[in-house]
DNA sequence: TCTAAGTCAAATAAT
DNA sequence: TTGACTTAGA
């Protein structure tokens, strides 16, 4: 049985799955196999007597990572994996909450705030005590407030210096109270609690600490500074104690040092700009001695040209902990880079592309669309609506952001907890019952001088709106009342109709779709298996043995909550996949298209502001380049529509760290920064008179319209420049006439100019 | 209280 | 350009 588990692993794969119990970290490169040493790793601990599945903790980011690794794991294993403690961070977490409510200090019943309700309860606590909301804007309040939960502080451990700070601070503790009035958590205080209990509770830090014998992490370059310091606890390794009392502990036993395997890549480190810290692969090795650190670097996906160039790529990150893919699969294509006179040019292009592939029988789902931004996918997704392609975009509203779901969640909400006023706001006056700003003002005034929720307020409340305001509770607690002891989706059905929302969308002539989303709920919830993630095959603490399980309602919030959904599910087709290049993350399609590859957009040009921003622009490249199979295409375009103007661009400084050999270019190829727009596509590009999108000729001829003013100088947009000491670049901007007269240039690594025209020893190129 | 017109800003994002 | 949010007027 063990031998076809460890079949046709590669030397360094096996060496890793059979790693005596020490602790690990291996360094997996792109197309490497990291998810099938991990699981194989698991079962093979598990089939070989090392551990039972109670003793194993597999952590990773994402439901979809954890779904994979759990139906991998029980196509290895006879057993039933639904009990183990595998999941996202989040998730662990919320089941730890739930079994422990009562030392963590929190209801049974507690809700899960997202992103969005974090967002309006912040505005709703400012709103109510009075700050400036232009001063504070409540986004950087909420940022303030997850970046001090992630570095494990609370209000009091914050320093403050200013005035400012002093102000977020203050917000940072006026939130937290109202979390705990109303029996909230954020998503940051369900791993900053969990840490917490763990820390103070002796006795069930032991017993999990024991339980735990073999801890393992998925993607570790991404763990920020709370989850590294969770896990640490968790292994025995926890800060509270000295090295001596460590040992001394280990020996008696009374302490148990789990034996830790963390999979990560440092260059595919891309989410430091939400906390995560590379540098825990440098801890964990210095903090747990490990002295197995595995590299993982055959590549099992990308043909040579394409590892080679994401190899160049990469060498020119300065702080690397080394490690260089190859592949036994041959060179393959050379990577084809495409230059476009406009974004709708390079839009065209990547169709009849796409088309081509087609006709070879490509399937259209192993062609990649990929993009550093969101807002760059409308002009793909215009054009292939129009020659009618099926595409899927990913990102954007998902199945449980949407306004009308997160309405009846709302509703749901108030049945386990009326003292959620997070989703009391948010449905009190919805449907329209009459109950305006107004009315909401004066029933949170009366909430907070009271010292109650807006619902335990609405008792205090006299007057007209205290009457529409009791209407609104007397319909929250007959839903309550009449959905008692009902089965899930019977609960869900019952609230969507009785309050009003149903209605509210049939009167609305657009109000289909949110009517057919709304039975998708039901259905969720008729499907909804509440013990999921609770079934434990044995009950290891005393809570798991009470069984305290929540109701089935609050376990399908928290998945509501902990789970966003798909989105937009053109599900079942032959579909082009259109994504952000972070999206694309840990997928592989036969043929990707890199596109809009232009300074500031890629690297964006907010990063260069930031610290060490160009190397994460740069292995967000790499984890580009790496996502493709067979072939490569890379464009970019010397002229793009953004926020709603023409904006010039050079092409990306990537291009001059890949590997010229690999490369092949379909346009005419352009030395330094320049456009690289030859001078008869430009004098076309400038006599305008471009064709609607769809008969673009993107081959160099007619390219859309432009608004070209005639200038006295001579220079106009995207005339490409010499200068004397910034080098090449292009005219942004102008501005002025005569000797007044200035023009922006970007010159690209050099920067963005504004130089007099009359002064500045500009060459036309 | 509700609706329509006006203003402003704009990256990446899982839980 | 688009979307979120504010404000003026019915």
């Amino acid at each position: 049985m063990s031998d076809t588990l460890l079949a046709n692993l590669n030397p360094e794969q096996l060496a890793a799955v059979t790693l005596p119990d020490q602790p690990a970290l291996i360094l997996a490169g792109a197309g490497s196999g990291k998810t099938r040493v991990l699981t194989t790793r698991i079962a093979w601990l598990i089939q070989t007597g090392r551990v039972s599945p109670q003793g194993v903790l597999a952590v990773t980011f994402t439901n979809k990572a954890a779904k994979e690794m759990l139906t991998r794991l029980s196509a290895m294993l006879p057993i039933n994996v639904r009990g183990m403690w595998l999941g996202t961070f989040h998730g662990l977490c919320n089941r730890f909450l739930r079994l422990h409510h009562r030392d963590a200090g929190l209801p049974q019943t507690f809700q899960i705030l997202d992103t969005q309700d974090q967002q309006s309860a912040i505005k709703r606590l400012m709103k109510a005590n009075g700050v400036d909301d232009e001063k504070y804007p409540p986004k950087q309040v909420g940022w303030f407030i997850n970046n001090c939960k992630e570095s494990g502080l609370r209000p009091g451990d914050v320093e403050v210096n200013d005035e400012f700070n002093r102000k977020y601070v203050q917000l940072y503790q006026l939130y937290q109270d109202q979390c705990e009035r109303e029996g909230v958590v954020d998503f940051a205080e369900l791993l900053l609690r969990t840490y917490e209990v763990l820390l103070k509770n002796i006795p069930l830090r032991t017993h999990y600490q024991h339980r735990f014998s073999h801890i393992l992490i998925d993607e570790f370059q991404d763990t920020n500074t709370l989850q590294y310091a969770w896990l640490r606890l968790l292994a025995g390794q926890g800060e509270y104690m000295s090295d001596i009392d460590r040992t001394r502990a280990a020996e008696s036993k009374r302490i148990a040092v789990a034996n830790i395997f963390a999979v990560g890549d440092d260059d595919q480190s891309i989410y430091a700009f939400r906390g995560a810290n590379v540098g825990n692969m440098d801890s964990l090795v210095r903090d747990f001695q490990v002295r197995n650190l595995i590299k993982l670097e055959q590549n099992y996906r990308s043909h040579g040209h394409i590892l080679n160039s994401a190899n160049a790529l990469i060498k020119n990150n300065a702080k690397r902990l080394g490690k260089e893919l190859w592949t036994d699969a041959g060179v393959g294509e050379q990577v084809r880079v495409f230059e476009a006179p406009s974004d709708l040019a390079e839009a065209q292009f990547v169709l009849e592309e796409v088309g081509g592939l087609t006709r070879d029988g490509w399937p259209r789902s192993q062609c990649a669309i990929l993009y550093r931004s969101n807002a760059q996918s409308r002009a793909f997704e215009q054009g292939l609506m129009r020659h009618g392609i099926p595409y899927r975009v990913y990102g954007g509203l998902r199945f449980f952001e949407r306004a009308e779901i997160k309405h009846a969640l709302a509703y749901l909400r108030l049945m386990e907890n009326p003292h959620d006023d997070t989703a009391f706001a948010r449905v009190v006056n919805l449907p329209t019952r009459g109950i305006g700003a107004r009315s909401v003002e004066q029933l949170q005034d009366m909430a907070r001088e009271r010292g109650t929720s807006l619902y335990g307020a609405v008792a205090f409340l006299a007057g007209k709106a205290g009457t529409s305001i009791g209407a609104f509770v007397k319909l929250i607690d007959g839903m309550r009342f009449a959905t008692q002891g009902l089965p899930l989706h019977e609960i869900v059905e019952h609230i969507i109709d009785a309050s009003g929302l149903l209605a509210m969308y049939r009167a609305d002539k657009e109000g289909e779709e949110r009517i057919e989303n709304l039975e998708e709920l039901v259905n969720a919830a008729r499907n909804f298996n509440a013990e999921e993630g609770y079934a434990l095959d044995a009950p290891a603490t005393q809570a798991e043995a009470e069984n305290e399980l929540p109701s089935p309602l609050a376990a399908f919030l928290s998945h509501a909550s902990l789970e966003a959904g798909d989105n937009q599910a053109q599900a079942g087709e032959d579909a082009v996949q259109l994504m952000t290049v972070h999206a694309a993350k840990g997928l592989e399609f036969d043929a990707v298209f890199l596109t809009g590859l232009e300074e500031g957009l890629f690297p964006h040009e907010n990063s260069l502001k930031e610290d060490g921003g160009i190397e994460e622009e740069r292995r967000l490249m790499y984890v580009a380049i790496t996502r493709a199979r067979k072939r490569l295409y890379i464009s970019f375009c010397a002229s793009r529509m953004m926020h709603g103007q023409t904006r010039y661009g050079l092409k990306s400084r990537f291009f001059d760290e890949l590997p010229e050999e690999a490369l092949r270019w379909l346009t005419p190829k352009i030395s330094g920064m320049g456009t690289g727009f030859s001078a008869g596509m430009r004098d076309a590009w400038q006599r305008g008179g471009g064709k609607p999108f769809g008969d673009a000729d993107y081959g160099g001829g007619a390219v859309p319209a432009f608004a070209k003013p005639q200038t006295s100088h001579g220079w106009r947009l995207g005339q490409g420049v010499r200068h004397p000491k910034f080098g090449e670049g292009v005219i942004v901007n102008l501005e002025g006439a005569g000797n007044d007269a200035r023009a922006q240039i970007n010159f690209g690594e050099a920067g963005m100019k504004w130089l007099a025209l009359s002064v500045a020893r500009l060459e036309r190129v």
